[in-house]
DNA sequence: TGAACATTTCGATCATGATCGAAACGTTGC
DNA sequence: GCAACGTTTCGATCATGATCGAAATGTTCA
């Protein structure tokens, strides 16, 4: 009968080891990814990932899906996602001096998915771009979009009515850890991250969350948002 | 320089110790406690909690102040508590079976402060009651007062109006643990939960963060939110 | 200044769990 | 069935960090 105390410690072992914390944070963008692509990232044989893996199954952080010989890793649930981004925020803000960050941390920096939608330099600034615009009232703690904001998504193919029995909300913020500032989350915050990757002004790079800006993405973000990154 | 992923394994192994996670815990609350309380919550002698308690400052997870010859120590922000708040959901969704939880967290179950509103039984019958009466719209990602809402408060004594130079979001739902559904929180939540410390509705136990509702409250909560408890 | 008290620092010990080699397992395709 | 491949299980080793006794520090009060 463990205490929520020994459940809290119990989660966050789970999160301190080194290895554990790279293939969460790999999976933090909602794909799967395979157990050896995993020990890749996390650094280790992929005897050892798959006792990682093990474990955060166990206790419901992931969950698998065998897909033929091999085994595809994915986060359990959005909710997992969404405390660890709220996480690395603390763990960003906290012991001040250390900052900036390594070589790898610059391209997340600058550009990333959170799960289904964007942050990073580019995510903050669009949603600031948004609400200089009356299209969006975003703060720390809530969102709404305006009537104005809605008519201009739905101007570039954005229709949220489509979506509106989906549970998820409209439009909620999200603590940016790069830039410690609110981006734009939920499902306008996805659907405007989709209409990026579908009009190719980002694209995915092969491994890790951070997503690459192309020129014609550098072009419609200035143009369309007057967003100068 | 130390990657995004290497900072969320080293906060969570902050967290990750038994003896952390009770510290931390017992300051959900938001009041601050001294190193000898501390290390009597933790289980733990006074140079052990010491120690401890000194990793938690050094990564600006707490605050401490002196107070004579004591210190005394705090969570450093309320933005740790919120942490810590939705790590307890993710710990306590996680591995299902392992419930229902020890004689001490029975207390914690009934009613409890999530920092500085009302959580639990108590926090989530209050919230549904509220709702039911068209005071409230609440759901897990957004949250707002009706203009009944705010004329029900209000006639309560509670007027949100005075703090609303204040930074903090009027009304915002906060993921309860132990119930798995949202409660009031943001000013009108902490508003609430005054009223009820004030008028003797509920009393902080000495210890730990539940509290006891008192006969009076038993009362107040049936007759005028028509929540039986 | 000195005594009382809360807290921290130092040093040594000890336990937990991360790691990898070796081997077993399970699936696919021939 | 057998070989190839990805993954997991087992077993032994090793490193990190939690712990406490002893002693030092710092604060208050007389």
């Amino acid at each position: 009968m463990p205490t929520i105390a020994r459940e809290l410690a119990d989660l966050a072992a789970l999160i301190a080891d080194p290895g554990r914390a790279l293939i969460l944070s790999r999976l933090m963008d909602g794909r799967a990814q395979t157990a050896g692509e995993l020990a890749l990232v996390a650094g280790v044989t992929p005897q050892t990932a798959s006792w990682h893996l093990g474990r955060l199954v166990q206790h419901a952080l992931l969950k698998v899906e065998r897909r033929g010989p091999r085994r595809l890793y994915r986060l359990a649930t959005p909710l997992v996602a969404q405390i660890l981004e709220g996480m690395m925020t603390v763990a960003v803000t906290g012991p001040l001096g250390s900052r900036p960050s390594s070589r790898i941390d610059a391209a997340m920096r600058r550009a990333r998915t959170c799960y289904d939608h964007l942050a990073g330099e580019l995510g903050v600034a669009l949603a600031d771009a948004l609400r200089e615009r009356d299209y969006l009232v975003l703060d720390q703690e809530v969102g709404e979009l305006t009537e104005a904001g809605t008519a201009f998504l739905g101007s570039h193919g954005i229709d949220l009515r489509t979506t509106a029995r989906h549970r998820r909300v409209l439009c909620r913020p999200c603590l940016d850890w790069s830039e410690r500032r609110p981006h734009l989350a939920g499902r306008a915050g996805a659907a405007l991250a989709e209409l990026a990757f579908q009009r190719d002004w980002i694209r995915r790079r092969p491994q890790g969350r951070s997503v690459e800006i192309t020129d014609a993405g550098l072009d419609a973000f200035r143009s369309l948002f007057g967003v100068c990154i």
